[in-house]
RNA sequence: GCCCGCUUGGUGUAGAGGUUAUCAUGCAGGAUUGUCAUUCCUGCGACCCGGGUUCAAUUCCCGGAGUGGGCGCCA
């Protein structure tokens, strides 16, 4: 059963939900006047006159001589009150036979609505406009049943949303995710301009397969065989050799890999940095840097969005989320150290073993938030990737200068300085198998001079579900693509 | 790719070798109501596919497909 209390926190949030609406203008269109947020942002000043919105029909209530319809768009919602003798009885029918979920387009003038009925010792609430309905378009009508219910109480299997995510994306926790994903993105970009990079795009079909090691799709270009890009990696280094100082890119990563996770898909998007005359300590800055702005500038403007989202895990009995503003420095646990943790915890691992999934919930049960993994060993990571002679780890194996961040048990990305010195680079190709000619597009561009430079490549949904606690990417991502779904 | 589980109305579920297959949500119709998670009444709607065991399979067995979780691989 409700209580009242949790309807307040309703009326609450709706309201704090439409504060946020102060932030775009909502110019009038062809089919409205006023968006919905409108109406209860500016109710005060509208009651009385006239409006035209336009929506989806949430609910109509009222089989009798009067009908509430609550009405959604893109901004919020409101309540639609029609009586018979002034919205004529024919219309009045029409809406009250209306499906869920049909497009509407009202005109009527704005009234405040009248207050709940209140127990004793309630608080009233704010309050709420709603819009008495003078005339009504239906623009289209929606089939019944839905596939998935919007605002139904029953839970709705993850498979069976996706199959409808054009639906889906109308409940409000899902549309929450996806503008804070937006708004993940903004704030990233944000921070990177401030701190002197230039947005780039680089190419996603390529003519051979970059890095080695992971699977890529294969596809033909004309009469040439190509692949798709697994990383933006190669051609960012160019940009750097080409002088650009400081770049990022935010793009679309493919891997043709068989894996079945929840954080793991076939195409995901990358968020990548490359900078001229920095480390890997230097760009770990930038990325703790840009983090922490991301994190605060949530917490600090998108709070409404974390709230649709809690509401939503209360009530399918989830405990609700809190953006904790990471403090930096982030940790750093070094390869060697992350080794003897996860021996001192009594596993079974040997230095130059990879640390697995399990291995990565001992650390997280110590640093359980965003942490770094640097100086892993040089056999463990790509060819590109610098080190410095002599610097070695605890059985005198060379360690590189590539790194991880993880958060908890996650990894959200990797990263490091790169090899600038094009005889080292073609050793370390030779060393890895490859062929350094198939790479010549690539090592040219260390022959005329080239800046020591590092950079880190960000899974954009990891870290979306980082922020909001969502235990499966496909949460976090509109149209996945995982091994079994190449559609919507 | 490996291991384990699951597959029942549109959606999410309960359940049994044999009777009219449970509940919620939804949908349709009706009554009531300036409602606000409205309420009430009536009705509608389902056992993944193939094979086997059995007098009888939606239930048990085998296979397939789909799906969820864990792992591997990776970001």
């Amino acid at each position: 059963m409700p209580n009242e209390s949790s309807m307040d926190v309703q009326r609450f949030l709706f309201v704090r939900h439409h504060l946020g609406i102060h932030m775009a203008d909502w110019h009038p269109t062809s089919y409205r006047t006023h968006t919905l947020a409108e109406i209860q942002l500016k109710g005060a000043d509208l009651v009385g006159q006239e409006v035209t919105v336009a929506g989806f029909m949430e609910a109509n209530r009222g089989k009798g001589a009067i009908c509430f319809v609550d009405m959604r768009d893109g901004t919020g919602t409101s309540q639609v009150f029609l009586k018979g003798d002034i919205i004529g009885e024919e219309k009045l029918d029409t809406v009250q036979r209306m499906t869920r979920e049909s497009t509407l387009q009202f005109t009527g003038t704005v009234a405040q609505k009248r207050p709940p009925k209140l127990k004793e010792g309630e608080t009233p609430p704010p309050p709420a406009y709603e819009i008495v309905a003078s005339d009504v378009v239906v623009l289209t009508r929606a089939n019944a049943p839905l596939p998935l219910g919007i605002t139904d109480s029953v839970s709705i299997g993850l498979d069976t949303r996706l199959d409808n995510r054009f639906l889906d994306l109308r409940r409000a926790h899902v549309n929450a995710m996806f503008t804070l994903r937006s708004k993940v993105l903004q704030y990233g970009r944000e921070h990177l301009i401030t701190e002197g990079f230039k947005e780039i795009n680089t190419p996603k079909i390529i003519a051979s397969a970059s890095e080695g090691g992971t699977n890529l799709f294969p596809m033909m270009y004309f009469d040439t065989p190509a692949f798709l890009s697994q990383s933006p990696q190669l051609y960012k280094q160019l940009t750097i050799l080409g002088g650009m100082e400081r770049v990022f890119e935010i793009g679309p990563a493919f891997r043709a890999e068989n894996h079945d996770t929840y954080r793991h898909l076939n195409e995901f998007i990358s968020f990548d940095i490359e900078a001229a005359w920095m480390n890997d300590d230097d760009v770990m800055g930038v990325q703790e840097r840009m983090i922490h702005h991301i994190w605060k500038t949530v917490a600090e403007n998108d709070q409404e969005h974390i709230d649709t989202i809690n509401a939503y895990r209360e009530s399918q009995g989830d405990g609700s989320i809190t953006v904790e503003i990471p403090t930096v420095p982030f940790p750093r646990i070094e390869y060697c150290d992350a080794i003897k943790m996860i021996q001192d915890a009594g596993e079974e691992i040997t230095w130059g073993d990879d640390i697995d999934s399990s291995h990565c919930d001992i650390i997280a049960a110590k640093y359980p938030g965003f942490h770094f993994l640097p100086r892993w060993p040089m056999e463990m990571k790509p060819f590109y990737i610098h080190h410095i002679p002599g610097e070695v780890g605890a059985t005198g194996e060379q360690l590189s200068r590539g790194f991880d961040l993880n958060y908890g048990r996650d990894e959200m990305t990797s990263g490091g300085q790169r090899e600038h010195n094009v005889e080292i680079l073609e050793e370390n190709l030779r060393s890895k198998g490859l062929n350094p000619e198939e790479f010549s597009f690539y090592t040219d561009g260390f022959r005329f001079g080239a800046p020591p430079h590092a950079g880190w490549g960000l899974g954009v949904a990891r870290l979306l579900m980082a922020l909001t606690g969502s235990r499966n990417v496909r949460e976090t991502v509109l149209f996945p693509r995982d091994r079994h779904r190449v559609t919507p």
